[in-house]
DNA sequence: GTGGGGCTTCCAGTCGTTGGAAGGTCAAGG
DNA sequence: CCTTGACCTTCCAACGACTGGAAGCCCCAC
């Protein structure tokens, strides 16, 4: 199966297999004489697996450890449950700075009266509103199309 | 005022403060005979705005269509919300987003006994799960410390 | 044998920021 | 006057997770 096939069957497109296996989260595939990468059914197994951790917005460097933990026998589940409760509260977290900033938004935009005069309550908000302090993390969004 | 107390007065690192003049946000500073960069009172207002949007998570773009609506005295106040509404909801679609991986993760993790044994309904579903099918933003976030 | 699609590698760009190196400037103290 | 140290300047690189493109090789159907 060639990196076209896998892509197809995985949903992880071609390009991003090959900086994956680039960046060593997956091992290096095996090659044809023709020097193409060749893919079995356990390789695009491990590609679904990739993608559906991405999906759940594990980082690649969660996504390296729950690989290995995937690969052994032995694991203990706590260990994953660790990463996973780990993930969950970084979720919470980003959107609760969301909400804050939703929240802010809405209630300067119900202020506003949307109409053909200059006066605008959010203007002036941006204009003098007291500004986040501890600025850590600014709760910058990924802006993706 | 130099960059440093233009950057200590408005919240706005001097680093980011070039950076902002280099991509155009916010025009070029006057410079000192030594070509020292050099900031009014009103330059730090308007890079109190800047952090202030930014804070408030809209992107450069919008902010620089704010800081146009900010300096138009005869603006119509239906922009600046319009601009406002759009942010909101854009929020309110990834909060949406990671909401969702959050219900997930933390379902899977109230299955999980989380203890020395193998069995991991988080693995599990990972390798098997459903992916999400769009993928037109896949709710990759910001991961910034 | 030829066309078109798929594969290979490598390089660059995205976004908002941060870091560092190399060198010029300023104000205070000796 | 000279040194010290804090500040400024520019430029270049990196982060994460991709995405796009160019140049060139390979495979299969006609």
């Amino acid at each position: 199966m060639n990196i076209g096939e896998a892509a197809r069957a995985s949903g992880v497109s071609a390009k991003m297999i090959r900086y994956y296996e680039q960046s060593g989260l997956i091992p290096k595939a095996g090659r044809t004489t023709a020097g193409y990468r060749d893919y079995s059914a356990t390789d695009v197994h491990m590609l679904r697996f990739v993608r559906r951790s991405r999906d759940l917005g594990f980082t690649m460097a969660e996504i390296e450890d729950l690989l290995q933990l995937w690969r052994d026998r032995s694991r203990q589940s706590a260990d994953v449950k660790r990463i996973a409760l780990a993930r969950i509260a970084d979720l919470r977290r980003r959107i609760q700075e969301m909400e804050d900033m939703a929240a802010t938004l809405e209630h300067l935009a119900s202020c506003c009266s949307g109409d053909n005069r200059p006066d605008c309550p959010i203007l002036a908000d941006l204009e003098q509103g007291e500004l986040a302090k501890p600025r850590r993390s600014r709760g910058a969004i990924d802006r993706s199309p």
